[in-house]
RNA sequence: GGGGAGAUUCCCGAGCGGUCAAAGGGAGCAGACUGUAAAUCUGCCGCCGUAGUGCUUCGGAGGUUCGAAUCCUCCUCUCCCCA
C-alpha cells in the first residue's frame, strides 16, 4: 500500500470539514503513516437505536470514504453501550434500552445502508459495549477522576462524553469524525486519551445537513429527511421540492463535485445559463446514483416527468385491496379507510378544496358514493402527489 | 426552607364566568401562480354523513354556578427570585 503524500491527502480530507483540530497533528499523522505504511485508524460513532440512515448522515460518511479512499481503516462504531446512557448534546428523549437482539439487529440494517457509501473491506464494525460493558465500578472511578469538570453538570451529562473518550482509547483511534455538534464529545476524547498516555486523536468536524424545510437539521424525527433507503422516487421527489438555495449546500456535503465544479454551476445559473431546475434534477440523479445506479436515477427523473409535467399516472402506485360491499360506499369514507385523509371531516374538506381526484376527474361533491358492490378498480389521487389504487375484490 | 410566575388545540401564544372548538403567528394540508422550488395570494386546519339546545378538548381530581379554559380546593409538573 502506498499512501499520497500527506499534502494532498490533507486537501482531499480538509473539503467540506468545519474544523480540523489539529490540522498540524494530522498532517504529522499522514505524514507518520506514510512513512511507516501504516493505515491511520479513523472513528466515527453512531447511535445504535436510529439505524435508518439520511442524507445527514451520509455527510459524515462520505468523509469516512475519503479516508478509506486514501487508504486508511475506518471504524464505524456502534454505541450500543453509550446508547443506554443518552447524548446529552442532542435534544434526545429518554431511549428505550435495547435488548442484545435488538442491537444486533440495528447493526445488521446499518450494516446494508453503510457499504452504499463505505467500502465493506476497509471498515470495521465494532460495538462499544465490547469494553465498556465489562468495565468495573472502580474503572469507572479511574475514568472519570482523568476528568475534570469546570462546571456542575449531571452525572450523566459527564458519563457520555466520557464513555466516548474511552472508545477512542480502546481503539487507539488516530482520527476521530462527527457533526460540529459533538465537538465537545470529540475533545473530550484528545484530553482523555493524552491521560492515558496515547497520542491524542485528531478531531474533525462536518457541518450539519439542513433538512428538506431548509431550516432545521436534518432527522427523522422532524420529518424533513430524505433516508438513504427511500426508493429513487422518492428521493427524486424531495429533493426537487427543496428550496434553490438549499440545493447549493446538498452539492457541497453530498455529492464529491469540487467546490470549484460546484461555483461553476452556481455561476451557470446566476446567469441564466443552466435552469435552477435542471441543476437540482443533476443533483437528485447524482444523489440516487450513489445509493441505487445510474440507471434508477434515470428512471426516476423520467417518471417525474410523467406524473408532474404530463401529469400522467405514475407506473408503481400503493395499491389497497377491499371486500366488495353491496351497499354504496360514501366516499370521504374511503379516503378515511385508504389512509388519504384522517377523518370524515378531513376528506370532505380536501374534497371542497378541489384536491382529490377519481379515475382522472375531479370529485367536486363530498356527497359521492361509490358502487362497491361488483370487483373493481379505481384511481384516487390526492393532492398532487398522493395516488392509491383501490381494488373492490 | 421562604416568596413569586405558569401549565391552553402539532408548536409559540391570547383568552380570565356565557357571544369559546377557543384571537394571532408558525408548521401542516388543499387551490392559484410556477420549475411539484422559494416568495406571494386564497381557503382549510377537533370529531360526528354538514347536523345540533350535539359530542370530546384548555396539566390531573373534585367543588361553586343555570353555565367554567376562565372562580375555589387539593394534587402533579415547570420556571424565576430570596435563603
Amino acid at each position: 500500500m502506498s499512501f499520497l503524500p500527506a499534502e494532498e491527502q490533507l486537501e482531499i480530507l480538509r473539503k467540506g470539514a468545519t474544523e480540523i483540530l489539529r490540522v498540524e497533528e494530522l498532517k504529522a499523522k499522514l505524514e507518520r503513516s506514510r512513512s511507516e505504511d501504516q493505515p491511520l485508524r479513523v472513528k466515527v460513532g453512531f447511535d445504535p437505536s436510529a439505524p435508518d440512515i439520511h442524507l445527514g448522515h451520509t455527510v459524515v460518511m462520505r468523509k469516512m470514504r475519503h479516508f478509506q479512499e486514501l487508504g486508511h481503516d475506518v471504524i464505524f462504531l456502534i454505541g450500543d453501550f453509550t446508547g443506554l446512557i443518552g447524548d446529552p448534546t442532542g435534544v434526545s428523549k429518554t431511549r428505550p434500552v435495547l435488548t442484545r437482539a435488538q442491537v444486533e439487529q440495528n447493526a445488521e440494517t446499518y450494516r446494508k445502508q453503510v457499504f452504499k457509501i463505505l467500502d465493506p473491506v476497509k471498515t470495521r464494525v465494532e460495538f462499544n459495549s465490547q469494553w465498556l460493558a465489562s468495565m468495573s465500578s472502580e474503572d469507572w472511578v479511574r475514568l472519570a477522576s482523568k476528568y475534570t469538570v469546570a462546571r456542575i453538570i449531571g452525572i450523566h451529562e459527564f458519563l457520555y462524553p466520557l464513555a466516548q473518550a474511552y472508545d477512542s482509547v480502546a481503539l487507539k483511534a488516530d482520527v476521530e469524525m462527527g457533526g460540529t455538534d459533538q465537538k465537545f464529545n470529540l475533545l473530550v476524547g484528545r484530553e482523555i486519551m493524552r491521560e492515558f498516555h496515547l497520542e491524542p486523536q485528531v478531531v474533525l468536524t462536518m457541518p450539519l445537513l439542513e433538512g428538506t424545510d431548509g431550516v432545521e437539521k436534518m432527522s427523522k424525527s422532524l420529518g424533513n429527511y430524505i433516508g438513504i433507503n427511500e426508493t429513487p422516487r422518492e428521493i427524486f421527489g424531495k429533493i426537487l421540492s427543496i428550496n434553490d438555495d438549499l440545493m447549493w449546500r446538498y452539492y457541497e456535503l453530498c455529492t464529491d463535485l469540487t467546490l470549484v465544479q460546484i461555483a461553476e454551476l452556481k455561476k451557470g445559473v446566476a446567469e441564466k445559463k443552466l435552469h435552477p431546475k435542471q441543476a437540482k434534477v443533476d443533483l437528485a440523479k447524482r444523489i440516487i446514483a450513489d445509493f441505487h445506479s445510474a440507471a434508477e436515477a434515470a428512471a426516476a427523473e423520467a417518471e417525474f416527468e410523467r406524473v408532474f409535467v404530463s401529469r400522467e399516472t405514475p407506473d408503481a402506485v400503493e395499491e389497497v385491496t377491499l371486500p366488495c360491499e353491496s351497499a354504496p360506499l360514501w366516499f370521504p369514507r374511503l379516503l378515511v379507510k385508504v389512509g388519504l385523509a384522517k377523518s370524515n371531516g378531513d376528506a370532505t374538506r380536501l374534497i371542497n378544496q378541489g384536491g382529490v381526484t377519481l379515475d382522472g376527474s375531479r370529485v367536486d361533491s363530498p356527497g359521492l358514493e361509490l358502487r362497491a358492490d361488483a370487483p373493481a378498480e379505481h384511481l384516487i389521487k390526492v393532492g398532487k402527489r398522493r395516488f392509491i389504487r383501490v381494488r373492490f375484490r
